[in-house]
DNA sequence: CGGAAAGTTGACGCGGGTCAAGGAATGTGG
DNA sequence: CCACATTCCTTGACCCGCGTCAACTTTCCG
């Protein structure tokens, strides 16, 4: 395959919703033709950001909503005393910009991990959409829904399980996001930092890296820096089932 | 005033949206009178449910969302191994079942720790209203948006703080919320046993116990069964303050 | 090459979980 | 009314998982 030819058809990839390999996942799904040509026409595409670029900062009015195509982003929010909890990662397909439609106001941060395309979507003309549009009503009620339902799973994360077990829980989420992206369930670069991994988790740094050890050393999986892959995926499922909600 | 009086603005008040006490924070809010007529026309006002009563179990079909105008409610779902963690309560003016829209299966379960009186709000009728109502769709992301806000500040108690600026920050939650409900800051009933508030805090029962009993040595609060008033919530807010996120 | 950031590994100690026993409030049947 | 069971809460003793501190290595980047 040329190069021009590959530049073609990411162009063309960039330059709708229709055509793009993540409707399945992002506000489209079950939508006709003719609707999401209508949310296309609302879509701004800007230039790609770069790591540690912000989408967003908690404070900042929210006037849109953002799909990321490509790349990782992380959410986050500091608490008065200057630290950070990290409250996210987003990967292609999903949306960040949710918690600022209640004040107007953006409740958390966003920032670039790897470099990421991302759509812009204007959220008054998005709701202006959802009057034509039946299905994007609910189809955004969807998606508004999940993350409630994701956010509740980490608290049950944070509030009953061990370090070993959220560590094997944080392992296979991303496995499972990277499959349904077509990508490997069992090898991937992980986009953030250990830091973050351990802030996100609850957990010490120091913690996470020893986990990777130990989990290394039992054969679970085979780490280098921020390269993995789940060997015995099988055994980490068993690690925390029973430990997790019943509908996954 | 008579015991007649007194029911007949007890059915009057049930009776409609637009004379319910807690319109200012349930749904209603900011909506003109004929639109919350509409509103007012498809919910289902069923008999007080009674404690230990489900509103809906994790694994139903959502068909409605519940706004709570009295009493008191717990969300919570179990895990496979058939520990429960708990997500939350509900007290009057909240809604519960938001996690159900996305699957269209509620993913936890709300029981009635108070008995509670409930308005049921039939999910298709909303959406329908949604179309002709241009406040309401705006209003219900707002609703849905602060469910994700607070579940975010959730992840951060239980991600980053002691179990001392947990129990505090969940008691000035409870003072907050009742007093936007008209009722005193600081003191009030606990709808919840030391378990539900241990388990949605992610800390032992006894733990729980023994902090009560610090607070009350310390002047914070006086606590009596359930029965609870916090002396000195300024230090109280001192406790959690920089922990917490900027805009609250 | 040098300095900073990221990651690893070991030693130590404390916050809070676990276990155990008992008290106080509420319910239940006689 | 009491006897008894049950649930809820409290308090003490013990101890372990994980946070903290520290030293070091590796990678990154100008």
């Amino acid at each position: 395959m040329s190069a021009k030819s590959e530049t073609l058809k990411i162009a063309d990839i960039q330059a709708s919703c229709g055509s793009c390999s993540l409707s399945e996942l992002c506000l489209p799904h079950g939508m006709a033709v003719a609707d999401i040509d209508a949310l296309d026409q609302i879509i701004k595409r800007v230039q790609p950001y770069q790591p540690r670029q912000h989408i967003f900062r908690a404070g900042d009015p929210c006037n849109a909503l953002f799909a990321v195509r490509s790349g990782a982003l992380k959410s986050y929010c500091t608490t008065e005393d200057g630290d950070e909890q990290v409250l996210g990662f987003t990967l292609p397909g999903e949306l960040v910009g949710l918690d600022g439609l209640h004040s107007g106001i953006y409740a958390s941060s966003s920032i670039v991990l790897e470099t990421a395309s991302i759509c812009e979507l204007p959220y008054d003309r998005l709701e202006e959409l959802c009057h034509s549009i039946s299905g994007l009503n609910r189809q955004m009620m969807r998606v508004v829904s999940k993350e409630i339902t994701t956010d509740q799973r980490m608290l049950l994360l944070l509030g009953k399980r061990t370090a070993e077990e959220r560590l094997a829980a944080f392992l296979l989420s991303l496995s499972s996001r990277y499959q349904s992206r077509g990508l490997s369930a069992t090898a991937f670069n992980l986009p953030m930092s250990r830091q973050d991994i351990g802030n996100y988790l609850g957990l010490a740094i120091e913690t996470v890296s020893r986990l990777f050890a130990h989990f290394q050393k039992d054969g679970l999986v085979t780490v280098n820096r921020r390269q993995i892959e789940l060997v015995g995926i099988g055994r980490l499922r068993a690690m925390v089932e029973g430990c997790m909600g019943h509908e996954i």
